[in-house]
DNA sequence: TGTTATGTACACCGCCCTGTGTGCTTAAGG
DNA sequence: CCTTAAGCACACAGGGCGGTGTACATAACA
């Protein structure tokens, strides 16, 4: 019952309803918040029947923690991968955010659910945690002093500034990147640009896809 | 209607129910947070019929900026006045919280209620530019180059700590005193203990009491 | 044709929420 | 005594919530 879009024996009517659905939380989770949205409400908007909705999610949990999975990483996504850019270029550009989203969705559900245990919650961990790595990982590609430690710090400046953004109604994270600027001058022994250090993969990858502010 | 304690002839009988109820909010805001919790259950712990509670409050939303207003400073509280601590002490002792508090209150009002225009809201930015003005104006009595910026730069590493040991499960303070650390040493040129410095107030005081994380 | 899978429309349930209306009790002042 | 006011107990309204039951419609197979 996970698979659909080709059923069974091929078949398929409402051409993607669960598209629509998660789509359509995608939206009104992030624009009204999760228990502000109420699944008549966000089933009008995916024009899928009620019945339907729950035929695909057994019930709303499933849903937001669906909607944390599929989360477009948008923001993020690629940073890692731009091989165009050198790992210290690519640290920092974990800063560039365009000020669209209001708030990062995983802190969001996070607080909003306020049950470590969710489902959503849980991978709302995974995710910060996987960020964390990979933030580690391209620390220790250019060559810092303690990656790890580096990697945490920029984790907990994006947070930072994502929380901040939204109590303030302003944009933080320029004074986040500031922030990047200097500790990564001060964890990187000065010119070491490119380290091959074949020990890479000690934290391994990240387990989940990486994105989102 | 909002004083009373002592009615306009002298009256009193519960002995400050209005009190009751905001202690009760704040331990049942913080434990469960604002939307999980709701006014039967609030009056119950603060052993208040309802019909009372709301010839206090017009509604809970007046009852939650009032819970802002009212909540105990306890965590940074004392951090900015203690004397016996030089700037620079003070600028790091605000993050040498005890991993007692789940979500700084600010930033979870402001997730849960979702709505920058509620009162509660509002206060909560005020709250924040509070306390950054407030590092700001410490920074500068330590001698900082550019305290305005080092203020903000702090209040966002408290942020982040708050919101990341909310979403990990895991007390995030060490790292943000760590990046603390690094921050003051960079903007302090060197051995300006305390610098008479009469231009103070700038920025102005803080309009309402600094505290919490 | 019939079956099966999929989706729809609509009404409905039980629960909990914020918020009130009504009437009663307790105390203080005159 | 009576008046006034604070507070309480109780019930209930109105609505939104998550979730379901029933009956119907469509399409691809056989």
């Amino acid at each position: 019952m996970t698979e659909l879009e080709k059923g069974p024996q091929g078949r398929r009517r409402g051409r993607g309803a669960r598209e629509r659905i998660i789509s359509a939380s995608q939206q009104l989770f992030r624009e009204q918040g999760i228990n502000r949205t109420g699944m008549d409400q966000l089933c009008a908007a995916a024009q899928v029947s009620k019945r339907t909705a729950y035929q695909h999610f057994t019930g709303k949990d499933e849903l937001v923690a669906e909607y944390l999975r599929r989360f477009d990483p948008s923001v993020l996504s690629g940073v890692f991968d731009r091989t165009d850019l050198t790992p210290r270029e690519r640290l920092l550009a974990a800063f560039d955010v365009p000020p669209t989203t209001p708030l990062c969705p995983y802190i969001g559900a996070a607080v909003e659910l306020h049950d470590p245990q969710h489902p959503a919650s849980q991978y709302a961990r995974d995710y910060k945690e996987a960020v964390a790595a990979r933030l580690a990982d391209t620390a220790r590609e250019a060559g810092a002093a303690e990656p790890e430690q580096l990697g945490e710090q920029l984790a907990l400046l994006i947070d930072g500034a994502a929380a901040r953004t939204r109590v303030l109604n302003a944009d933080a994270f320029p004074t986040a990147a500031a922030i990047a600027a200097v500790l990564i001058d001060n964890a990187i022994p000065a010119s070491s640009p490119r380290q091959p250090s074949d020990d890479r993969g000690t934290t391994g990858s990240a387990p989940v896809p990486v994105g989102g502010q």
